[in-house]
DNA sequence: TTGGTCTGTGTTTTT
DNA sequence: CACAGACCAA
């Protein structure tokens, strides 16, 4: 059924194995004491503590390498995990260069998820699926809850399908089938949840469709329920790497077991102090456990940290330093000292944004005795993607360059989904979902009740929703305007269906070309062609052409992407079964820009100068997660300010506001705890241009609870607040908002009128209702109104007027 | 069926 | 404040 390539018969092992362990080992000559052992400890269970920044990617690849190098396995013999797809291919790529490019393959080495589709693949059977099952987005997850909601007359406004979809989830983590569920959780949405899961599986498994938790869910109930696969399997993996370990759940973790308990040759790498995701099931208990788990275990510490400076490194530790479950750890450097973690506090977040903006400047033409530093050495990490918001408009007004990382992914976006749903239907015309999802997409007059008719009809035959409204069609079930459209999208999704059916596969050269009869005149195309025609004749591509939205051509650029993305696999099937676990948001690589993005997307890499902005309490260590989580959320919250300072190599920027606006409402803000933690020798105080020396509850409004607390004494005495005070003094009321003068693009003055008609980037058109030096008041039609540096507008000939 | 207005809500996110 | 989802009128 499947080819079992990756498993090629093993001849002539010993011989081999022999020569291969004659070979020298020079990659061993880079690596530290610690690091060393951990790549030469290859038989039996070995736990690697790698700190942040300490090479626990080389070492890892190195491990792999020697591995190889040695003869203890081969390369489809070494199974290696991460979590994310990037840091599959980094490790490829890695051990590529290593070998020399000897290593084909690595088949083994990717994702939890997309190992377990390729063992899913195989045994799909054993859980009641086919080989060939979907695999559902958030939205189609979200979309079929909903109609079990209906289905179980429950209320989806006071128990939404979001809320049952994370409950459920959470079961999922845990590794519980419906039936395993605890007593405990019996109470769980409404006395319901536990009825509602159960019924959500076995629609799953109605679909053959299974979500992103029951990849490792089925794969672990096979190997539990089917003990000849999972012998088979864990023969075959001879050896087990994990990296992230801190980060996997109870699912994944038993899955590892599984495949381990044989010969119980596996090294798990993680850092106890970077596990941030407890809040989607991490369990730090599986690291902090791995002795146990494994008896004997070698534990290797990774405490040379090669990023930064021995401030920095200090700050980190000391703030780590308040957690009380830690397997311990202290990261060291032989780095020259540098500059000390820079603390500044500000008025209030607009002064905050405006202060990095400009610090950022003169970052970048090298200030004070530093190196010049290029945007893209830059970073700023929020703990809300909310704040972003700040940095963008200061940022967008001064015109400095800056990229958001991890917004929605590529094929997260509105219309990479639609697209994909359109090639779902036409691949296999029983996904239902993919049908839902683009029956009234562009509208076309089938709205609520035309679907619902579509449902009891394909219901009613027990046939798919396709089927289904053919069905209805010719019952004359539905009339007017959407009889007609429906017409044409079926006849369409025949069409194309019959394309993709004939055009097998690229590889092959007969086949290469499709052949089609379309009324007598031969047609050949490409899947890529298919996909295409596939969007125009459907009206999607039109849909957007008609878009008036700023979005528009955006979405249009994607659609163009995505169609490009196609030419690398064989066929829309080819493409489908990767897109959903393997596409990556595109890298926006020209020019140098300054990168935003939380502390999560920031876990794994790094910066030379860092900006930590926002350490108030409530906001950093988020309120939420402490009311929640109570003092394990602390924990993990502190984890995070540990895993932002250690991201920095050269100079790390923390700060935080006096009051901020939340949810549009101005609010006092405490500093952060955390900011408190920071040892007071290894940090330096700035002084912002303008900080007021009266303080910062006093003249803010009196309108919040929060606000009477930092009215409060105590908000008075926090030591954070106290050492600011001392070290800036009193100042001052009146002080220049600028500290630089505007700089005056003089063809911007001349070339534009208020109540002009002008195009943003961003934000979209706008009319002109103000003009102060450079920048331009924009009554935006979408944005609002806003104030832009003129030469980020331009004018459209396309407009009348 | 559509689109507009209203109401409620408001971390972190990979696959 | 800003956005999504629900609800209601045409």
């Amino acid at each position: 059924m499947s080819s079992f390539d990756e498993f090629d018969a093993f001849e002539g092992a010993s011989l081999s194995a022999r020569a291969m362990a004659a070979r020298p080992s020079p990659y061993l000559d880079d690596l530290n004491l610690a690091q060393r052992e951990a790549v030469e400890a290859l038989d039996g269970p070995v736990l690697m503590l790698a700190g942040a920044g300490t090479g626990k990617t080389k070492a890892l690849t190195c491990r792999i390498a020697h591995l190889l190098n040695t003869g203890r396995a081969r390369p489809n013999e070494i199974l290696s995990v991460t979590f994310t797809n990037k840091a599959a291919r980094e490790m490829k790529d890695r051990v590529g260069r290593l070998m020399g490019q000897a290593v084909e393959g690595m088949p083994w080495l990717g994702t939890f998820h997309s190992i377990c589709v390729k063992l899913l693949r195989r045994h799909a059977e054993l859980v009641g699926l086919k080989s060939n099952f979907t695999i559902l987005d958030t939205d189609d997850q979200i979309r079929l809850l909903k109609q079990l909601l209906k289905a179980y007359n429950i209320d989806d406004k006071r128990w939404p399908a979001r809320q049952l979809s994370g409950v459920i989830g959470h079961w999922k983590n845990r590794c519980w089938l419906p039936e395993q569920v605890p007593g405990g959780e019996a109470a769980a949405f409404n006395n319901r949840g536990i009825e509602l899961y159960k019924a959500y599986q076995l629609r799953l498994r109605e679909l053959n469709a299974v979500d992103f938790d029951d990849l490792l869910l089925h794969m672990v109930t096979i190997f539990q329920r089917h003990p000849d696969v999972l012998e088979q399997y864990q023969r075959w993996f001879k050896y087990i790497l994990v990296d992230e370990y801190q980060d996997t759940n109870v699912a994944q973790y038993l899955w590892l077991r599984l495949l381990a308990q044989g010969h119980r040759n596996i090294c798990c790498v993680g850092d106890d102090d970077q596990s941030i995701y407890g809040w989607r099931g991490a369990e730090v208990g599986n690291i902090l456990r791995f002795e146990k788990d494994f008896d004997g275990a070698h534990v290797v510490r990774l405490e040379q940290n090669y990023r930064s400076t021995p401030h920095i490194l200090a700050a980190a530790s000391n703030v780590i330093r308040g957690n009380e479950s830690r397997l311990g750890k202290e990261l060291w450097t032989d780095k020259d000292e540098g500059e000390k973690v820079r603390l500044i506090g500000h008025w209030d977040g607009d002064e905050e944004a405006r202060w990095i903006g400009e610090e950022i400047e003169a970052l970048q033409r090298g200030t004070r005795g530093l190196r010049p530093y290029s945007l893209d050495e830059m970073a700023i990490l929020v703990r809300a993607s909310h704040q972003m918001r700040g940095f963008e408009d200061r940022f967008l007004t001064i015109g400095l360059p800056y990229r958001v990382i991890g917004g929605p992914r590529f094929y997260e976006r509105q219309e990479i989904r639609d697209a994909m749903a359109y090639f779902r239907v036409v691949t296999s015309n029983d996904d239902d979902l993919a049908f839902e999802r683009i029956v009234n997409t562009p509208k076309r007059g089938l709205g609520d009740k035309a679907q619902q008719n579509i449902q009891q009809t394909a219901r009613h035959h027990g046939v798919s929703l396709v089927e289904g409204a053919r069905i209805l069609l010719d019952e004359k079930g539905i009339g007017g305007k959407g009889a007609k459209e429906l017409r044409i999208l079926l006849d369409g999704i025949e069409r194309w269906s019959e394309v993709a059916r004939t055009h097998t596969s690229r590889a092959v050269l007969d086949d290469d070309e499709a052949v089609i009869d379309d009324g007598g005149a031969r047609t050949s195309m490409t899947h890529m062609e298919l996909a295409e025609i596939i969007l125009d004749e459907s009206g999607y591509t039109a849909m957007w052409q008609n878009d008036k939205t700023p979005e528009a051509p955006g979405r249009l650029e994607n659609l163009k992407e995505l169609v490009k993305a196609l030419e690398s696999f064989e066929n829309l099937q080819g493409f489908l079964e990767h897109v959903s676990l393997v596409m990556d948001n595109e890298s926006d690589a020209e020019g140098a820009k300054v990168s935003i993005m939380t502390l999560h997307a920031a876990k794994g890499l790094e910066f030379p100068a860092v900006f930590l902005p926002g350490w108030e309490d409530g906001l950093f260590p988020s309120q939420r997660a402490m009311d929640e989580s109570g003092l394990k959320g602390l924990e993990e919250e502190r984890r995070l300010a540990y895993v932002g300072i250690t991201r920095a190599e050269e100079i790390a920027t923390i700060s935080f506001a006096g009051n901020r606006r939340v949810y549009g409402q101005w609010q006092s803000q405490m500093p952060s705890r955390f900011v408190d933690e920071l040892p007071e020798e290894h940090v330096e105080v700035l002084t912002p241009p303008g900080l007021y020396g009266g303080g910062y509850g006093a003249a803010s409004p009196m309108s919040s609870r929060l606000d009477e607390r930092a009215a409060s004494a105590d908000a008075y005495n926090s030591p954070g607040w106290k050492r600011l005070q001392e070290r800036s003094g009193s100042r001052p009321v009146s002080q220049p908002r600028e500290s630089r003068a505007p700089v005056i693009d003089a063809q911007a003055i001349s070339s534009h009128t208020v109540g002009e008609r002008v195009f943003h980037q961003k934000f979209g058109y706008g009319e002109i209702i103000g003009i102060e030096g450079d920048k331009l008041e924009i009554a935006f039609d979408k944005a609002g109104t806003k104030k832009v540096v003129a030469k980020f507008v331009t004018t459209p000939n396309d407009i009348p007027f």
